[in-house]
DNA sequence: CTCATATCAGCTTAACTGAAATTG
DNA sequence: CCAATTTCAGTTGAGCTGATATGA
């Protein structure tokens, strides 16, 4: 069946793009939140990440992030001149940096914390209480299995 | 009721946050399937909505994307050096310029169309049918409304 | 020796702000 | 005069490759 550049609807775009455009959408609103904090958005990613695992290593954190270990040595510099994180030597493989938030790296993460229910109401306007979870826990499942 | 900074799986990462962690094992996974084309997965994005529409002045892309118009320009530039596109004035409004797809431009989207199947099966691996299509229809109400 | 971790240096691309020209 | 479109110039941030050092 041929088909036409006019039809739109359901000339699927694929998963890739689709998700890029999400993220365009959230990115242009975070950013425009987060003027006033002291970080990026990509940089508030990583502490939430090393929030939730408690402590890490950079290497962790590259991985999970789909980065490579230079990149995230460029990231966290920022934060660790802010004493966002803290580090540690590894005493069981002293080449290790274990990583962990300071409480003025929690703080952050609180503020931020407060601006993500606007950002998540008016992108998910349309949708039922219902819908929001299936979205949220399919994203999830694209997300961690890595992990 | 306490939260332990250990239950990690009903502590949900917010949607900005979910977002931006799928786009990022999305993109790594795009500019290595994408090393040979000419161009990058943001040109792509905006050869694919040039695309679904026909013809399109910069300035209706940078709102699709939510971007400055001073960025389209700098990035729809190499596109037209690689006459990907072409421009020509609207005769109504003889200060916009209407972009359409050249044929060197469809080439380039035909190409990049085959990359992602693979990216998309390995990222859904784990979903049934029905879910995958779920999240394509919730992602694209997301990203469409401001269409 | 090899592998993983961390970091430095240099580069490219993506995005911004600010300022200017053109047209309706 | 004002608003929209395009573009130039300059800047920052995010990510890469390559090279180096160190420890298990």
């Amino acid at each position: 069946m041929a088909r036409n550049k006019g039809d739109a609807s359901d000339e699927q775009m694929g998963f890739p793009h689709l998700v890029k455009w999400v993220e365009m959408a959230v990115r242009a609103r975070v950013e425009r939140a987060m003027r006033d904090l002291p970080i990026s958005s990509s940089q508030l990613f990583a502490l939430v990440l090393l929030d939730e695992r408690g402590e890490a290593t950079a290497a962790e954190l590259a991985r999970l992030m789909h980065l490579t270990p230079q990149a995230l040595t460029t990231l966290l510099k920022p934060l660790r001149d802010q004493d966002l994180i803290e580090r540690e030597v590894d005493e069981a493989h002293r080449r290790k940096l274990i990583m962990r938030l300071t409480e003025a790296g929690r703080a952050v993460i609180a503020r931020a914390r407060d601006l993500t229910p606007d950002i998540e109401a008016a992108m998910l306007a349309g949708f039922s209480a219902t819908e929001r979870k299936t979205l949220l826990r399919l994203l999830a499942r694209v997300a961690r299995p890595l992990d």
